[in-house]
DNA sequence: GGCCCTCTTTAGGGCCTT
């Protein structure tokens, strides 16, 4: 039986220092609220949050994997692929349960919401996004070239399994190591996933992180021209679509924004390692690996969403589907 | 490759991602 090496947040450390920091993310993000008066936009964020604290149990967003139950998940995936787009299921699983391997499938209702405008407009709807923040190391820059090699995921919500981590095994050569530190060797352990193996499991582990009746907002760093046009082409390499419930917003233009806006406290380049520097926000982990670049995104996102004044609503109102970026590259090379 | 800026738009260079 093949074993395959993913980090969830409910593992020791290191994986537990993110699912701390993850926690404070919001706890910051409050007291930015609180900072910013009564009329902040940030008071959108405080009551999103209202039932993420407090201890409120959410029964429906519960998924553990193992080394060992890999293809219990593969399996739960793929009866999860024969409802297809009708229904979307959620795993529940009690303390008890993980210890006797007992998981309970259930349905979860499933909403159309057409776009992520209806979503904005509906104060109600964006208290149920759930945001991930996410970055992916590559073989290169060439989408149609390159590989994935890593992903790295964090649900802002922090607590259990709030991240998630994987190397992938591109199946070829990797030529930059010296960039991420991530080798040829590395990456062709036979417990190392390959992308069609993954791509259930990333499923299921978003699935499990979603709101019933909600969507899910990928945040990445160039996004919008880097990670998700890879994203789109290695699921199409699998013959997979990106679920049209997952939503996407791109940092940069919102680090342009704050470049743009001028003053004496805005960051003058728009990198992340420019941006965390500018926030004094401390280096965890290897630079260049995906789960230390999420964590600096997290951060960063929060303070420029501070210094812009943008509420989630703002965030999802610059969000985009992998659909859209699809029609775009139609539209330039049928010219 | 896409976006942004400007000494631009009939263009070109810089930035951002690995």
């Amino acid at each position: 039986m093949r074993t395959v090496s993913m980090c969830f947040s409910l593992f020791p450390v290191p994986r537990c220092r993110f699912h701390t920091l993850a926690g404070s993310w919001w706890e910051n993000f409050h007291k930015l609220g609180r900072t910013g008066g009564k009329g902040s936009k940030l008071n959108h964020l405080r009551s999103n949050n209202s039932d993420q604290e407090g201890g409120h149990t959410r029964k429906y967003v519960r998924t553990v994997t193992t080394k060992t139950d890999l293809k219990r998940k593969i399996a739960l995936s793929k009866k999860s692929d024969v409802v297809g787009h009708e229904t979307k299921y959620a795993m529940t699983i009690s303390s008890d349960e993980l210890h006797t391997n007992k998981i309970e499938i259930s349905k979860v209702e499933r909403k159309d919401f057409g776009t992520q405008q209806k979503v904005t407009e509906n104060k109600d709807l964006v208290k149920l996004m759930t945001l991930i923040i996410f970055d992916i190391e590559t073989t290169g820059f060439s989408r149609e070239n390159e590989r994935i090699i890593e992903i790295a995921l964090q649900d802002l919500v922090g607590g259990e399994n709030s991240t998630f981590q994987t190397l992938i095994n591109p199946e070829c050569y990797v030529p930059n190591a010296h960039v991420h530190g991530i080798s040829t060797h590395m990456v062709s352990r036979p417990d190392v996933p390959r992308m069609k193996e993954l791509i259930p499991i990333l499923i299921e582990y978003i699935q499990s992180r979603q709101k019933p009746g909600g969507q899910v907002l990928w945040i990445g760093h160039n996004a919008r021209t880097f990670d998700v046009p890879f994203l789109i082409k290695e699921f199409s390499r699998c013959s997979t679509e990106i679920p049209e419930d997952w939503l996407f917003m791109d940092t940069l233009p919102l680090a342009r924004e704050l470049v743009k806006s001028g003053g004496p406290n805005c960051p003058s380049k728009t990198s992340l390692q420019a941006l965390r520097e500018h926030y004094k926000i401390p280096l965890v982990g290897s630079a260049h690996r995906a789960m230390s670049d999420v964590y600096s995104l997290s951060l960063v996102l929060q303070r420029m969403t501070f210094d812009l004044k943008v509420p989630i609503s703002g965030l999802v109102d610059r969000s985009f589907k992998a659909s859209e970026i699809s029609i775009v590259k139609k539209k330039k090379s049928s010219k």
